[in-house]
Order: structure tokens, then sequence, then C-alpha cells
DNA sequence: GCCTCGGACTTTTTT
DNA sequence: AGTCCGAGGC
């Protein structure tokens, strides 16, 4: 039978979790335990044993990754069998459903999806029409307000109820004015894709109840790392059949600062007291040292759910520890080790991965593994679609397909240089707003009242739009972008500056044509009737991160963030920037809660590493232009010193602990008989006070000893630099 | 309307 | 140290 061989080779509880296919199910996977596995082999019994029709299941992860890998997988088990399942991203299936739906909304089927800089441009003009300076500080802060005014679920009417101050309530009128603005763009963020899901179905229980009827059995992975939208949608989904499987590991939430509570996945058993639950508690990923190392680490967070990981694997060698000199050293050691690896250890580079903190650090790294002709990928980072010339070239696109898209409009109007300035647009925005017309109509009705220059050139571009529009329909894709750059005049631009840089933006041009060639409108459903494949292709590309497309590749060592990182595992890991400051994270630190989500950051760093896990920190790394002293990471002193290995030069000053645990690094002690402001005073980002300049935010901390400098910035006197001797500070 | 210069800000993490 | 944005000069 069938059955049998789906849940062959696999343990007691991995079984339980696939065999337990009715009603609520909780699988509390910790790291490197087979999760994947479950899921995939779960989706197979249930259609291959259970006999359940492929399109009544739903499976949501989080990357277009994941589900692609999954899918994979599925396909593996059961052939062409899987046709026809549901399997993608929390993102893709909502923007599925309301390409059908939306119209119930009072909304267009043919929106186009703006990205996060497109969403920025939107707040900018809504804060013009608030007659607020859209400086582009403000702007941000409020673009992530409003993000995360939608990942609790709130529309405007909402976050203006909810807001306890005049800064809030204003903040949700021009919330409010951006929402309109986007609709008159017939454009969605993000945010809205969740958001109007969730509203659609709140509001039209009959368009609910087919999906739900639809979809009999849903899983969703990552479970963890869902935010409030999400959280609604499962609930709805589920409805009366209430087959929900969920997957996840409380340690592993790192979302929190995208709107994911944790508490989702923690209530599971409040929300559905009936839910079988399942613990998969072996890990198969890591040798006992590396997860007896990463355990203890996140057993410092208070209130985490029991969970006792055993390792299947062999006890393994030693953590080692590094400690760098400075970032470059920190980046020679990472390479030396590779290399040594890659010659005396059998092993390919494609088995090592580099994981930071932050994207920036990076660099060093990259520069070290040039200097050595070591092959390697950077995962994230500047994604592909978001380049400029690339962004462009699909803004022409956008525009063509969509003429009330006004921030593709804003972006390319003048690009590559045709005379129509800022002034020109300036003004046809205002003739839009007053007339509530797009910009590109603002635009036709601006330059048919003024005089023959602008006329002309505002008329040549009109035609421009107008050819590329006609010419949609009947594109493939890369065949558009071709088009785009030839009649535009874009590449000829690009060609004539014969720079490097511009070299570098015609190869980047060209890569976006051949990923156009390889697209296919997999998946298409009935919902995509009647649109032109460019849409398609446009919709892929809004929701696709470079993430996703980033292969693994065998030959090439990956750097990348330790959030890129999740999910993924390696032979060999380095983690790097264990400082306090780094990781931690500066901005994380003031705050309990951030912390804890930076200790899981860690934990999930560390379980990545299957045989080999080396930590890294540097005593002083350049940031911000300037060098800084960095104090060891709480996170590497959190770690047992039964299970570690020191290499690196030691310093002098360094003790154990009394406790037999841990580090005690005395020399980011820094000197504090050089004054009140030393000590732990003098950390990058503490208070002083100074008798001539005032208060005061340090920003750098610069030498040790007498001579010892401050970088601050005063609040009121602008950034100085001071010797901590002379300048008599306090701490404020 | 275009270009250049100076300053501010950057480094959280991303679907 | 690099990048991006806005102000001001041409």
């Amino acid at each position: 039978m069938l059955a049998e061989s789906l849940v062959e080779g696999l343990n007691p509880e991995q079984r339980a979790a696939i065999e337990c296919t009715e009603g609520p199910l909780l699988v509390l996977a910790g790291a490197g335990s087979g999760k994947t596995r479950v899921l995939t082999h779960r989706i197979a019994y249930l259609i291959g044993a259970c006999g359940i029709p492929p399109e009544g299941i739903l499976a949501v992860t989080f990357t277009n990754k994941a589900a692609g890998e999954m899918r994979g997988r599925v396909e593996k088990l059961l052939g062409p069998e899987a046709q026809g399942l549901w399997l993608s991203t929390f993102h893709s299936t909502c923007v599925r459903i309301l390409r059908r739906e939306i119209g119930q909304l009072g909304r267009e089927r043919g929106f186009v999806i703006y990205d996060q800089s497109d969403a920025l441009g939107v707040v900018k003009e809504a804060m013009r029409r608030h007659s607020l300076d859209p400086k582009t500080q403000d702007a941000k802060r409020l673009s992530w307000s409003i993000d995360q005014w939608k990942n609790a679920g709130w529309l405007p009417a909402e976050a203006a109820e909810k807001a306890n101050d005049l800064d809030a309530e204003h903040s949700a009128e021009i919330y409010a004015t951006y929402q309109k603005l986007l609709a008159e763009a017939n454009a969605l963020d993000f945010g809205d894709l969740l958001l109007l899901t969730v509203e659609l179905f709140e509001r039209y229980p009959d368009v609910l109840r087919h999906y739900q009827e639809r979809w009999q059995y849903v899983m969703v992975d990552e479970y963890q790392d869902t935010n409030r939208v999400q959280y609604q949608l499962v609930q709805q989904l589920v409805g009366p059949h209430r087959n929900l499987c969920v997957v996840g590991d409380p340690d592993q939430s790192v979302y929190g600062w995208r709107g994911a509570d944790i508490r989702n996945i923690l209530d599971f058993e409040r929300d559905f007291p009936d839910a079988q639950v399942v613990k998969l508690e072996r890990n198969y990923r890591s040798t006992q040292r590396i997860l007896a190392g990463a355990d203890a680490v996140v057993d410092n967070n208070p209130d985490r759910p029991a969970k006792k990981m055993i390792a299947e694997g062999g006890e393994g060698d030693r953590i080692i520890l590094y400690q760098a000199r400075d970032e470059r050293d920190e980046a020679a050691h990472v390479v030396r080790r590779i290399l040594e690896g890659v010659k005396d250890g059998d092993r390919a580079y494609g088995q090592h991965a580099v994981f930071y903190r932050t994207n920036a650090q990076s660099r060093p790294v990259e520069e070290e593994l040039l200097k050595y002709d070591v092959p390697y990928v950077v995962v994230g980072g500047v994604r592909f679609y978001d380049r400029a010339e690339v962004k462009d070239a699909l803004s022409y696109l956008r525009l063509a397909q969509n003429p009330r898209d006004d921030m593709a409009l804003r972006r390319i109007v003048n690009r590559p240089a045709r005379g129509i300035g800022k002034t020109t647009i300036d003004r046809a925005a205002v003739l839009a707003q007053e007339r509530t017309t797009s910009l590109l109509e603002g635009l036709r009705a601006y330059a048919e009242g003024s005089g023959g220059r602008v006329r002309a050139k505002v008329a040549e571009f009109l035609t421009l739009v107008n050819n590329l529009a006609e010419g949609l329909p009947h594109w493939e894709p890369a065949d558009a972008i071709s088009a785009v750059l030839d009649q535009t005049g874009y590449l000829r631009a690009l060609e004539k500056e014969a720079t490097p840089e511009a070299e570098s933006r015609v190869e980047n041009l060209r890569e976006l044509i051949a990923s156009a060639e390889d697209f296919e409108a997999a998946n298409r459903g009935p919902e995509d009737e009647g649109r032109s494949l460019v849409e398609l292709f446009l919709d892929q590309v809004a929701l696709v991160s470079d993430l996703d497309s980033a292969e693994m590749r065998d030959d090439r060592v990956s750097l990348m963030t330790v959030h890129s990182a999740k999910g993924l595992e390696f032979p060999v890991v380095f983690v790097l920037g264990m400082e306090e400051g780094v990781f931690p994270h500066q901005g994380s630190m003031r705050d309990e809660r951030a912390i804890e989500e930076e200790r899981r950051l860690c934990y999930v760093a560390m379980t990545r590493a299957m045989e080999e896990l080396t930590l890294v920190h540097a005593l002083e790394r350049r940031r911000f232009g300037t060098r800084t002293f960095g104090t060891v990471s709480r996170f590497l002193r959190e770690v047992p010193q039964d299970l570690v290995e020191e290499i690196g030069a030691p310093v002098a000053t360094r003790s154990w602990e009394s406790e037999g645990r841990g580090y005690d690094y005395s020399y980011d002690q820094s000197a504090p008989e050089e004054g009140e402001a030393s000590g732990s005073g003098a950390a990058v980002g503490g208070k002083v006070r100074h008798p001539v300049f005032g208060v005061g935010t340090i920003q750098a901390v610069m030498g040790r000893g007498p001579g010892q400098k401050l970088r601050i910035r005063f609040d009121h006197a602008g950034v100085k630099t001071v010797v901590v001797r002379y300048a008599n500070l306090e701490p404020a």
C-alpha cells in the first residue's frame, strides 16, 4: 500500500504528524528535525493515501523558495498526481484570490503591486497633500508605521480609532490619504494583499465559504513568523472543517520587527483546545556540541516552551571561537579556514557559509574572497529587481500596462533625460490632484495648456507611452523589455556613457531580458484569464525576492544575513560580528523583547551548522567610517566553556568568569579611570552631558587610555569629537 | 531644466 | 566610507 511507503523511514513522531490528518494539529519542529520532510510527506499522504484531491489542499510558506522546494519534493513522491495542489506563499495566494474577487471591494482586477520604494513615494505624495515636508526620514518612518498597521490588520479607520496622541492621529490621516492614492493608481502594496483579502472574506461570507469548501486541508509552514493578518486569514480559511496543520518553532521566531506575533504559535492550543500536538525533538542536522551550544544560548530566554532537542549525530568538534583584531582579520580568518577546508579537508566551497547580522558586513569578506579567487555568492542584499536600471525598464512596462501608475511615471518620465523636469511634473501633479485624475492625464492637460517646448517634449513622451501600450498585449515579456529599451533610447543613452558603471547596467538589463525569456506562466489559473504575459511577469517580479532564486551551488561559498539563512543548512558555518551592538544589533539593545529575538536569531545561526561552527568577534571594527571598539557579544558568553575551543590572539586581560561558564573580556571595560563618561557609559549609543554643548549621544569611541576620544552627536550642537580627559562629561 | 556640490544618513533583519 | 537627496547655481 502506498500509505506505508510514504511514512517509511520516518521516526515515530514524524509519522504521527503525518498520520494525524483530521482536525487541528500543531507540530513543534525544532531546528533540523525534518520539518520539511514532514510537511511534504504529509501532503503526499493526504493525496496518495487518503485520496484527497490535490486541489483540496492549501499549503502556505513564507518564501517562494520554500514553496518551490516543497513542491519539487511532493512531486518526487507522487509524480503527476500532485497536479493541482495549491502550494505557495501567503502573498501569492492572496494575489490569486484578489485577482478573482477584488471587484467585490470596488477595486479593479488589473491592480499593480507596489514594492516598498513605490510605497515610500506614495507616502511622500500623501505627506505633500497634507502640507507636510516629505523629508525622506519622516516618510520612511511613516511608511514603516503604515506597514505595521497593516500587519496588525488595521485599516485607516481603525488606526485613527486606536491613535492615542495627536501625532498618531495625524499619521492615521496620512495613512488614509495613502490608501486613497494607492486606489487611484490602482495599486496594492504588500500589506494590502493580505489585509484586503481578510477584509474581503469578512465582508463577503459567501466568497469565503467558496474557499473554505475548496480547501479542506490547510497547512502553514513557519507558523511562528505569522503576523496578525496572516493569522486572521488562516482562521478564516480553516472555518468549519478545522483541518489545520501548523508547523513551527517558537525558538526560531525572528520576524517580530515585521509584525510577526510569536503568540500565534504559543496560543495555538488555546485557539484550538482539541489540538493534537506533536513535538519533533530529534535533530538530524548538527553535532551534539553544536546543538548543545545553540540550546544553551537560547535557553537564556524566559518563557520558552519546554523543549529538549536531542542530537542524533555524533559529538563532533568543539565550537571554535576566533577573536579577530578587526573586520579585516575576521574576514582573513574565515577565508583562510575555507581554503584549508577545501585543500586538506576535502570539502567543496559550497559546503561553507558565512553569516552576519547586517548586509553591510559582507564587504570585507567579499574583498578577501576575491583576493584569493574563492568563488562565492551573496544571497539577498540589494535585490536584482531593485537595481535602478531594472526598475526603470519595468516601470515603463508598468506604465504602459496601467496608465494610472503614478510612481512608475515619476520614475521614468525623464529617464533618459528628455527635458521633462521637476517643475513640469510638479505642475502636472497639481493639475492631476485638482481634477482627481492620474499623473499621466495631468501631464497631458498641463502640456496642452503650455508653450511650444514643453508641449512638444511631453507630446513626444505621450506618444512613446502610447506605442508601448499598444504593443504590450502582443509581446512576450522579453520582447516587451527589448522594445522599451530600444524605443525609449534607454540603452543607447547607457551605451553612450561608456563608463564601467554604465556597462554593468547594460549587463543587468541583458540579465533582465534573459530572466524574462525564462519566464513561464506556471500555475496560470482561471483568475488570470484575459491577462497578458507581461502582466503575469510583472506579478512575479513584484513577489519574488533574490533569496528565492539564489542557487546554493556546490562550488561557491554562500554569504548571507542570518535572517536569510533560516531554513538552510551547511556543513561549515562561520558567524561574524559577535559583538554587542552588532549581534545583538544596536537597535535591539534597549528592549528586552528585542534582545530575546536577537538571541533566537543567534540560535538560528548556530543551528544551521552541521559539522563545524565558528563564532568570530573583532576587537575593533570600522563602522560608519570610524573605528569603534566592540564588546564581546553576550551570546558568546552564553556558550558553555566546555563546548568551546578558542583560537586567535589571546588578550592579556581576558579571564574566565568565576562561575566557570562563559567568558569575561575585561578589555572592553574601556578604562573607567579616564573620566566619568568612560566605563559602561562610554558605549556607543550612550547619553552624556557636556558643559558647553549640552546633551548628546555617543556615536563612536576612539582609542583607549588618556587620549581616548568620543564622537558625540549633540542634540543641539551637532556632531563633535571630544577628548574624554578634558571634556568634563557626565552621564545624562 | 540640468548639474554639481554639500550634507545627512547609513547598518537591522524582508514577504 | 559610500549613497542618496535637496538646494542652489548655471
